[in-house]
DNA sequence: CGCTTGACCGGAA
DNA sequence: ATTCCGGCCAAGC
């Protein structure tokens, strides 16, 4: 994993993030697990989350890349609380009719995205099945 | 250089 | 639900 292979990772992800229609949400989470590995890295090891890197893209993305579509696991903004960067991004995710409950949570199952339609993600590479399912987060957990 | 810091995440307690 | 922890990895100091 060179300078290189991070660069190309890093356009991935702004071309993934791209592909989030307005009026829908992903994670960092899930732009991550789609990423295909560089080369000779070990599936294994790849298969842990590199939601952080996608959080570190985000917060230097072209304007062009509608970075606001990508939030947290958990449905939240990820900015800090009160931040300016917090208060854009929930601007503009309400201004697209994405609606925030009164923990400032988004349900993902609502408004979720289902991920890019294999068409776009043949053309691009990206992992398929196992290794790339949607896998949404859930906000229910098992027991309540 | 080494050490700390995050727009993270899932599992465990 | 909430907190904690280990894993992640580029940037900044």
């Amino acid at each position: 994993m060179d300078q290189d292979d991070f660069r190309t990772l890093r356009t991935t992800v702004y071309s993934l993030v791209k592909q989030v229609p307005r009026g829908q949400v992903t994670t960092y989470g899930q732009i991550g697990r789609m990423i295909p590995p560089p080369g000779d890295t070990p599936p294994p090891l790849f298969a842990k989350q590199r939601a952080r890197l996608v959080g570190r893209a985000m917060r230097d993305a072209p304007s062009d890349v509608p970075w606001h579509r990508v939030i947290n696991s958990q449905g939240k903004i990820s900015l800090p609380l009160g931040s300016r960067g917090a208060a854009v991004q929930r601007k503009r995710l309400e201004a697209e009719g994405i609606i925030f409950d009164r923990f400032g949570r988004v349900d993902l199952d609502r408004f979720g995205w289902q991920g890019p339609d294999q068409q776009w993600g043949d053309a691009n590479g990206l992992l398929r099945s196992e290794s790339a399912e949607n896998h949404q987060p859930r906000q229910l957990d098992l027991f309540t």
